[in-house]
DNA sequence: CTAGGGTTAG
């Protein structure tokens, strides 16, 4: 398929009229069309994908002209057509070994495994297993295989392993396999497992699948057998290293039930190792990242009980494990066992390991994690002092400050140690990572100024931008609505620093826009802004085509959030696109995020049964899908539909029919609540807010703001009754638990206070409502946006404080004859 | 075979 090259001399598209518009969505189509092309072509009738290359040596001929030679030959000799299979066994055997005899001659050819699978597949199926020769002309072939696409040391690429463990399973449909070719396999699928880097979920998923089932087979001998004439040079039982890895490989895609399936076989094998303190690793560090605290603690209840010694990875993987289940004072508490003076440890029975860097970083990510900058300080001091320092602790020590919003901070942290000059041999500078962040919290912040002032600075000091770091940068611009910036940066990314950007990239610059677009205010012909918006991200969209990044879910329904915001709504693009997308695999169109994006995209039309019917849709409704179906009635005014919804579903909790039904969470409440308050319904209201509690659901800031703010009006217009004032003191007390920005909650009491000792029309209680923080979070619009400060915290005057900091620490004088690198 | 850093996200 010929590329369909980018016209660059298109006008640019915020000039557009609506006809031209019509234009670009069909060239983006197009675009897409031959994109779509290009994929499909590759992934062909494959499961897998083996064909990414351009073919450079065409091998043998197509599995057609083998059949057909195999045709022609029978027809010519009448003295074989009494279906004698094994001619043509030895036939297609030796095609086989012409196709796979080239693996040792040319690592550049890429071998046609698809034609080499027809072959397998043919073979298979026409063989006669109750005969001797064919059976073995069957193995032979097999064999052939893998014995090219295991070979060790392996030289072939993850695709040719991934064929050859397809042909083993084919292999094992039809009779046993020598156990040799398991070890062989498993050894193989080592090297790809150690290195996932690149590697998809899918792939690292059927990694893992694979190599439990060579595991299980070499532990119960189903399906294997010995031959006489043993390898000699192949591993010839399982060690612990085998089960490790296996385990390991289901941790990292978060697979903890296989993974305890591959512990449950370790103990079952009679002759295989016990669990060591490696294994109890692995699965500490599993069970922490799913946040499972009570499995952390069972495990290590576990390895106690079995008498197991951990080693010092061990205790920071449980280290890292209570940090990343919230749990850093527990963490601290192990770490600080660790550190203490123990003088006579050869006395003591089971002697502690000693922290090691790697367990002061892990314990710094705890302070960072837990926004304790004075803990994190402190602890870096005593690190620099015991000349215990990486670039992984300046990085972290970066992410303390910025967690803290301490900028200026982490700014100086970086001028101190950042590695300069960097002569290292990876890839990138190690500090990267830390510019990165903070160029993506100053975006976050809305000070593009900063962000794209660190992002000069790394050039000054020789930190080149990877992918993520033009990632963050772009965001930034695309916050901002710099959308020309931002395309002259995309070309400067992909033509002079010759990265490639990623579909995340592209995500985060579409994200940007459309979230510039989000402030727009109503009215003033914003339909106009809207519809230049939605043709800036549809711009993006289709320079992301151009570039060969596959869209995804997330891209999917940000186009239709794009589209979606447009006045009038341009619903229709919005469907043809996401349909092309669903028709050529890349998204499910009835996927949870698309259609909640669709659902508010037909609210916002006042569509109100094209969002019920996109809802119905949906392969696995979530809470936020629920969430902006209600949303999408209650905005309509049919509050009592949203009601109704929310019952029935209410219901289905109560029958325990978990099919269809969606759990609730604090949103759900919000919107009901605070729509319900719109109409003056307090009563309902309080029910609400008590059935929210009682499903165990406790009011955020969002949920207590959309009650008192409404109520506070309510009582300035139309009066409040006992009911209410107890209505909102209930409420005022579940927020008086919360932490709250600046003096919100001392306002609200205030005005509260007023209303309840009957004063009216006080000028404090209006300005309530113009509080700039609140305004410039879009606080003041009661919709179903609710983590509204998700930890935004007015920036304080933190330049002097880090210097008073810094000079308590006494680091502005430290001893410059310790130079750290 | 096991332990510590970054970008997007209804």
């Amino acid at each position: 398929m010929e590329r369909i090259k980018q016209d660059s001399s298109r006008n640019s598209p915020i000039l557009m009229t609506r006809e031209n518009r019509t234009f670009v969505v069909s060239l983006v189509l197009f675009l897409f069309l031959a994109h779509i092309c290009t994929l499909v072509e590759g992934f062909q009738g494959a499961t897998v994908s083996y064909n990414r290359f351009p073919r450079i040596q065409k091998l043998g001929a197509t599995s057609d002209e083998i059949y057909n030679s195999i045709d022609v030959i029978s027809a010519r000799n009448p003295s074989l057509k009494a279906s004698n299979r094994s001619n043509d066994l030895q036939i297609l055997n030796e095609e086989i070994e012409k196709r796979m005899s080239h693996a040792n001659t040319d690592a550049t050819i890429d071998y046609d495994w698809e034609g080499i699978r027809d072959l397998m597949q043919h073979i298979v199926k026409t063989a006669n297993y109750k005969n001797t020769q064919e059976r073995k002309l069957v193995h032979d072939s097999f064999r052939l295989i893998s014995s090219q696409t295991f070979r060790q040391p392996t030289s072939l690429s993850w695709d040719a392993v991934k064929f050859g463990l397809e042909m083993m399973e084919l292999q094992v449909s039809v009779g046993s396999i020598p156990r040799s070719l398991c070890l062989q396999a498993l050894k193989s699928l080592n090297i790809f497992m150690r290195n996932t880097k690149g590697l998809s979920l899918a792939d690292r998923q059927f990694q893992a699948n694979s190599a439990f089932r060579i595991l299980q087979r070499l532990c119960t001998g189903v399906g294997l057998h010995i031959p006489k004439e043993q390898n000699k040079n192949v591993q010839i039982s399982l060690d612990e290293r085998d089960f490790c890895m296996v385990l390991n490989g289901f941790v990292n895609v978060g697979d903890l039930q296989m993974a305890h399936r591959v512990v449950a076989l370790q103990c079952r094998t009679d002759n295989a190792p016990p669990l060591s303190p490696i294994g109890y690793s692995i699965l500490i560090k599993g069970h922490g990242r799913q946040g499972d605290i009570q499995g952390v603690d069972e495990l290590l209840a576990r390895a106690k009980m079995n008498d197991i010694e951990p080693d010092i990875i061990m205790y920071n993987s449980l280290i890292d494990a209570y940090i990343n289940c919230d749990e850093v004072s527990k963490a601290y508490s192990l770490f600080k066992q660790l550190k203490e003076l123990r003088p006579s440890q050869e006395e003591q029975e089971n002697p502690l390991p000693t922290p090691n860097l790697r367990s002061y970083n892990t314990m710094l990510k705890g302070f960072a994690k837990a926004e304790d900058m004075e803990s994190a300080l402190s602890l870096a001091k005593e690190m620099e002092n015991a000349k215990l320092w990486d670039s992984v602790t300046t990085n972290t020590l970066v992410s303390a400050a910025i967690a803290t919003q301490n900028f200026a901070m982490a700014e100086s942290i970086l001028e101190r140690y950042t590695i300069i000059p960097y002569t290292g041999k990876k890839r990138w500078h190690p500090n990267v990572e830390a510019y990165t962040q903070l160029i993506g919290a100053y975006s976050l912040n809305g000070d593009l100024e900063n962000a794209k002032r660190v992002f000069k600075l790394m050039k000054e000091r020789g930190v080149d931008p990877n992918e993520y770091t033009y990632t963050a940068i772009m965001g930034a611009l695309a916050r901002e609505w710099q959308t020309p910036q931002i395309k002259k940066l995309l070309l400067y990314m992909k033509n002079v620093d010759a990265i490639i950007p990623s579909v995340v990239t592209y995500n985060a610059i579409l994200a940007g826009i459309i979230e510039k677009n989000n402030y727009q205010e109503e009215g003033d012909g914003s339909d106009l802004v809207y519809n230049k918006v939605a043709d800036d991200v549809l711009d993006i969209f289709q320079d992301m085509l151009a570039t060969s990044v596959t869209p995804n879910e997330i891209t999917a329904s940000l186009l239709v959030d794009a589209l979606g915001y447009c006045k009038p709504s341009r619903l229709d693009e919005t469907r043809n696109i996401i349909s092309k997308m669903d028709e050529n695999g890349l998204v499910n169109s009835n996927n949870a995020r698309i259609s909640t994006s669709m659902i508010r995209a037909y609210s916002k039309a006042s569509d109100i049964a094209g969002a019920q019917r996109t809802f119905d849709a949906i392969s696995e409704p979530d809470t936020i899908a629920f969430n902006a179906l209600l949303s999408a009635y209650c905005d309509s005014g049919s509050i009592r539909q949203a009601m109704n919804i929310y019952r029935n579903n209410f219901n289905l909790a109560e029958l325990k029919n978990g099919e269809s039904y969606v759990s609730h969470d604090v949103a759900t409440y919000t919107i009901l609540i605070s729509s319900l308050l719109k109409i003056g319904s307090t009563q309902n209201a309080s029910k609400m807010y008590n059935e929210m509690k009682k499903e165990g659901i406790s009011p955020d800031t969002g949920a207590i703001d959309a009650v008192l703010t409404p109520m506070i009006s309510l009582g300035n217009s139309v009066g409040l009754t006992d009911k209410d004032i107890n209505f909102i003191s209930e409420v005022l007390a579940d927020g008086r638990k919360l932490e709250w920005p600046g003096e919100y909650l001392k306002r609200k009491e205030k005005a509260i206070k007023i209303i309840s000792s009957g004063r009216m029309r006080d000028s404090s209680i209006e300005s309530l409502d113009e509080d700039p923080l609140f305004k410039r979070k879009n606080w003041n619009k009661v919709d179903s946006g609710f983590k509204l400060w998700g930890g935004i915290i007015p920036q304080e005057t933190s330049k002097p404080v880090i210097d008073e900091f810094l000079e308590s620490k006494n680091w502005n004088d430290m001893d410059s004859s310790f130079r750290l690198f």
